[in-house]
DNA sequence: TAAGAAGTGGGGAAGAGTGGGGAATTATAG
DNA sequence: CTATAATTCCCCACTCTTCCCCACTTCTTA
């Protein structure tokens, strides 16, 4: 389980460190590989291997044929790489990745339950604000849930 | 069953130890871990493993792509952590969060049934004295309600 | 008033995050 | 095809945080 915020530093040489935290988890369902793509988002997701394969096998599931999941599969694999953690336990991430999220120096890394987001933080606290916002709309209806 | 409001102090480090009475239940239910995150209010939310485990089992019954639930999610994954006590029965509590709670020097460490709540002090006398005004408002109702 | 338990404070070792040098590999240009 | 440039990878070094341990103080209880 992927949980908190760390704000780390893209160097110079586009390498991000990825949380002690999380790197116990990566080591041991990913042997030290992960894939970093993008979803719906602005920002980068990195899915375990293990996690990555859950991910095929729901995609595998869904109608080939729909638009939508035409350009979801198109986009989730065109802009996805395989990397693994250095003796540091830093990932490189591709010039193109880090423009899509526009990142740069400090940077958030956030556990997501199964999976590791990695933010802008301007954009982020962004979401984060909106999503305060939407969350009292809908406190009741959680309440109503049991939350 | 935690119960009360104790004062303790965050130190230097960023370090709060909690009640001893608290401590027998943690150490049942969690052997020293707790999760620690934010809710609704503007403070501090702990919970067992056990306690944690429940709510994880209720947010997998929500609708997935459901935007508020999505949100919510977010929310509490990116603020929460995973903290054991040390041998002195104190958790360190993450400098993001502190910030969040407003949380330094003196803090209300509070019993709030199957959670433990930690607050900046002058925030929850305001949300005390909030809830006694609005008690008065729906005593009938209680009263209605068998209490 | 002594003894124990609870809360607080701090020193020091170990670990995490960051930056950079240099070799190896790949890409580009001539 | 070769020479040069760029990128990637591996290693070492430095700093700051975290973790572990011990000690002091206060409060309660006998």
């Amino acid at each position: 389980m992927f949980l908190g915020n760390f704000t780390h530093t893209i160097d110079s040489k586009g390498r991000l460190s990825i949380p002690v935290r999380f790197r116990e988890t990566i080591n041991g369902d990913s042997n030290g590989i992960v894939y970093l793509t993008t979803e719906l988002d602005p920002c980068l997701v990195v899915y375990t291997v293990k996690e990555w394969s859950l991910l095929q096998e729901k995609i595998k599931n869904l109608p080939v044929m729909n638009k939508g999941v035409k350009e979801y599969r198109r986009l989730l694999y065109s802009r996805a790489s395989e990397c693994s953690l250095d003796k540091q336990g830093r990932i490189l991430i591709p010039q193109k990745l880090r423009d899509h999220a526009g990142l740069d120096g400090d940077t958030y890394v956030i556990g997501n339950n199964n999976k590791i987001e990695i933010w802008k933080p301007e954009r982020w606290d962004l979401i984060e604000a909106q999503a305060e916002e939407g969350l009292e709309e809908i406190q009741e209806e959680l309440a109503n849930l049991g939350l």
